[in-house]
DNA sequence: AGCGGCTCCCTT
DNA sequence: AGGGAGCCGCTC
């Protein structure tokens, strides 16, 4: 390696450096921070995609503008930049955003960055349409023949741009020959056009649905937060069928005619068809789509459409966040309050908050759209970091609709059966009025658990701690944590006893079964996850329901997902408690939030919607509260009782788990954290204990919870202490920020 | 995340 | 000695 070669000379001095400095690069791995490489030439600037050697392969990174974190590795282990990529380089705020969730997740940078590049394809050269052009300065050669076909073509070239031979044949009726023969001739040459935009342009101005008072006030007020082109995060609480969706339209209009892109999140992009038509509804095209069920072309197209800023409105699951925004001017995070928006592989992370980070990075606004939303939020409006636009009615000639508890102690179910004697009844007269009625009941497949009559034996998963599910209509068994699966064995393993297996506890399948029994004449169908694979299949059920051509539609919580059926009358849930049991802390707020969805579902039409809830306990202060429509009272108590245990929004909170296959293993490392846990000035650590699902995949799980006073260095404190301890062999420790389930 | 290189242990 | 399988640790 050669010396630095010292020169009189300033100029040529800054000129060595720069021809032969070091360059930070950050890869899409989850190593612990950027290598260093040397570029020949004049650096690259930060956010430059280059290819670079790694070991023995190759990789492409991009030149990051962070500071080298400790020694910096002596120039002769440097390897040189292969190349940079043709590509826009990646946003600054793009970069920081990157920086920032890996900084509050405590996640390696790479793994963000991962998830930042996840459109490999993009990033290589767009093959280009084969075209012809016009050849500047052409002259006839000797011996050409100027037919007038061949003049119309030259003509038609000579005017525009250049066409494809297709475009040429279409627009003047010659045949390729005619075409290849000027090309041959010289007249024409080959180049390249670019592909064609795959996005419309939304028509900001095309005239929408007629807004309501109330939804006027609210879209001007979503407006001129886009007009200020600066931070804000706006809270947009309406009740269900209070037109939340139309509101936010306005915003992304506003975005649009301000020259800037907007993003949507939604929970669940794929059963959003309903949602898609109300935006072509008002915008008159179809939004670019981002989820995971996209085809490769069309990931690499919209991902680079993006980019470019030729895709306008994007809406999206929550990785969508991570797209490369050419020039963002709004984010909307519908049902702020859904947990779909956590991540909780790999990097653990809330969309919804890192929307609110992105939107501060950007300095643009956000909006949280939400019936329910969640306490944070609640608290981040009253502490005056978020502010609330309120919508609290529904449009029209809509009521919500009145919510009944049935007490499953004073009036149960006939023996074998799952509805109540006042829920029975409520579906015998909406079926004989004609109307539609929704039983919804947060379980897949048939019974949630398979016990011996002999010996009481249950069937479990072997890589979970938890029950195998019965799904009859596909005769299987299923953990719905890691999806092992086996038919119904004809003996118990334990005792050997044949056929004596007992179906315990409903799921929709069997609720479904009853209905079907007692109402044969009732159209029925089932909406679950595991029913309705692919956006196809919803479509089809959702407008079967629309249509009216089903009767009774037996869901879990998919169906609470912001649906609108005019039709559906009554609303039955089979088992509102089903949530509250475990303890956690959120459990009651969930539990509140799922059933103001589902009963939401009710009435949204001319004709009234009745909602009956089957518990056990209806004094809980959450049946109470949704019985009385107390919503606000509801979320004070609630609020109070986290005040109180210092949990959040009013302390900060981190899980950090430790697994691994070997439980021996798994149980030293913990034993080892547990030993060396940081002791700073209001944390407490409390742990190791058995994890939620103590076996999950295979792996053994141990817990610690992690908190700490709003306002500590949270992320800071845990990363410190992890740092501390080896793991063991095949043992991971992850951290999870602000879990949703406290347990 | 991969991939080389290491060890360990089995085979011949 | 030869060689394959699993695991560890490095990658600028």
């Amino acid at each position: 390696m050669a010396p630095p070669r010292t020169s009189s000379d300033p100029d040529e001095a800054a000129a060595q450096t720069r021809e032969n400095s070091r360059v930070r690069v950050l890869l899409p791995l989850a190593l612990p921070g950027a290598l260093d490489y040397r570029s020949t030439g004049a650096a690259p600037a930060p956010g430059t995609f280059v290819r670079v050697p790694l070991g023995a392969r190759e990789r492409i990174g991009v030149v990051w503008d962070d500071v080298p974190d400790g020694a910096p590795p002596p120039p002769e282990k440097l390897k040189t930049i292969i190349d940079v990529i043709d590509a826009p380089p990646m946003a600054a705020v793009t970069r920081r955003f990157v920086d920032w969730v890996a900084n509050y997740t405590v996640s390696a940078p790479g793994a963000v960055l991962k998830m930042a590049m996840s459109v490999p394809a993009a990033l290589e050269p767009q093959a280009a349409i084969p075209a012809f052009a016009a050849a500047a300065g052409w002259q006839p050669p000797e011996g050409f023949r100027m037919t007038p076909r061949r003049e119309q073509v030259l003509h038609l070239l000579a005017e525009g741009p250049p066409r494809t031979a297709a475009d040429i044949r279409a627009e003047t009726g010659v045949s390729a020959q005619v075409i290849a023969g000027l090309a041959d001739a010289g007249a024409l040459v080959r180049t390249g056009l670019a592909p064609p935009a795959r996005f419309a342009v939304p028509d900001a101005d095309r005239p929408g649905p007629t807004l309501t008072a109330d939804q006027k006030a609210a879209a001007a007020d979503l407006c001129a937060a886009i007009a200020a082109e600066s931070y804000a995060t706006i809270v947009l609480d309406g009740v269900t069928g209070s037109g939340k969706t139309e509101v936010y339209f306005e915003a992304i209009a506003e975005a649009l005619r301000h020259g800037r892109q907007a993003l949507v999140l939604l929970p669940e992009i794929a059963l959003s068809a309903q949602w898609l038509e109300r935006f072509e509804a008002r915008f008159g095209v179809a939004p670019a789509a981002w989820h995971s069920e996209l085809s490769t072309a069309v990931r690499r197209d919209t991902w680079r459409a993006v980019a470019d800023g030729s895709a306008r409105v994007v809406v999206g699951a929550r990785s969508a966040l991570f797209l490369p925004f050419h020039k963002l001017g709004l984010i909307v995070v519908d049902e702020e309050h859904d947990g779909s928006y956590k991540q909780d592989e790999g990097v653990a992370y809330n969309a919804r908050d890192m929307a609110v980070l992105r939107g501060h990075l950007g300095a643009i606004p956000v909006v949280l759209a939400s019936a329910t939303p969640s306490l944070e939020t609640v608290a981040n409006v009253e502490w005056g970091r978020y502010r609330r636009v309120h919508l609290p009615d529904r449009i029209g000639a809509a009521e919500l609709p009145e919510i009944t508890l049935v007490d499953l102690r004073a009036t149960p179910p006939a023996r074998g059966r799952w509805l109540a004697p006042p829920l029975d009844a409520a579906l015998a007269e909406t079926l004989a009025a004609g109307e539609q009625a929704l039983l919804f009941l947060n379980r897949r497949g048939y019974a949630p658990l398979t016990l011996c009559r002999g010996c009481g034996h249950r069937l479990e998963c072997p890589n979970c701690s938890a029950w195998l599910v019965e799904h009859r209509a596909s005769h299987r068994l299923v953990c719905h944590h890691c999806g092992y699966g086996l038919g119904l064995p004809p003996n118990c393993a334990n005792c050997g006893a044949e056929g004596a297996w007992a179906a315990c506890g409903p799921g929709v399948e069997r609720v479904a079964e009853e209905v079907a029994r007692y109402y044969p004449d009732a159209r029925l169908r089932i909406m679950a996850s595991d029913t309705l694979t692919g956006p196809a299949a919803i479509r089809e059920l959702v407008a079967a329901v629309t249509e009216h051509r089903v009767d009774v539609l037996v869901g879990t919580q998919v169906i609470a997902k912001g649906h609108h059926f005019p039709l559906l009358t009554l609303v039955g849930v089979i088992d509102a408690d089903l949530g509250l049991t475990g303890g956690d802390l959120r459990a009651a707020e969930r539990t509140h939030q799922l059933l103001t969805q589902v009963a939401g579902r009710a009435g949204r039409a001319e004709r009234p919607g009745k909602v009956l809830l089957q518990t056990f306990m209806p004094e809980h202060p959450v049946m109470a509260a949704l019985a009385r429509g107390a919503r606000e009272e509801f979320l004070g108590t609630e609020m109070r009782e986290r005040e109180r245990a210092h949990m959040p929004p009013y302390g900060r909170l981190a899980a950090v788990i430790v697994s691994g296959p070997d439980m021996r293993e798994v149980d030293a490392t913990a034993r080892a954290l547990g030993r060396v846990r940081p002791t700073d000035e209001g944390l407490t650590i409390l742990g190791p204990a058995p994890a939620a699902l103590s076996l999950l995949r295979g792996r053994h799980r141990r817990r610690f919870l992690v908190k700490a006073p709003r306002g500590f260095n949270l992320q800071g404190a845990v990363r410190g202490w992890l740092a501390e301890v080896r793991p063991g062999k095949g043992v991971r420790v992850q951290v999870d920020v602000d879990p949703m389930s406290f347990l």
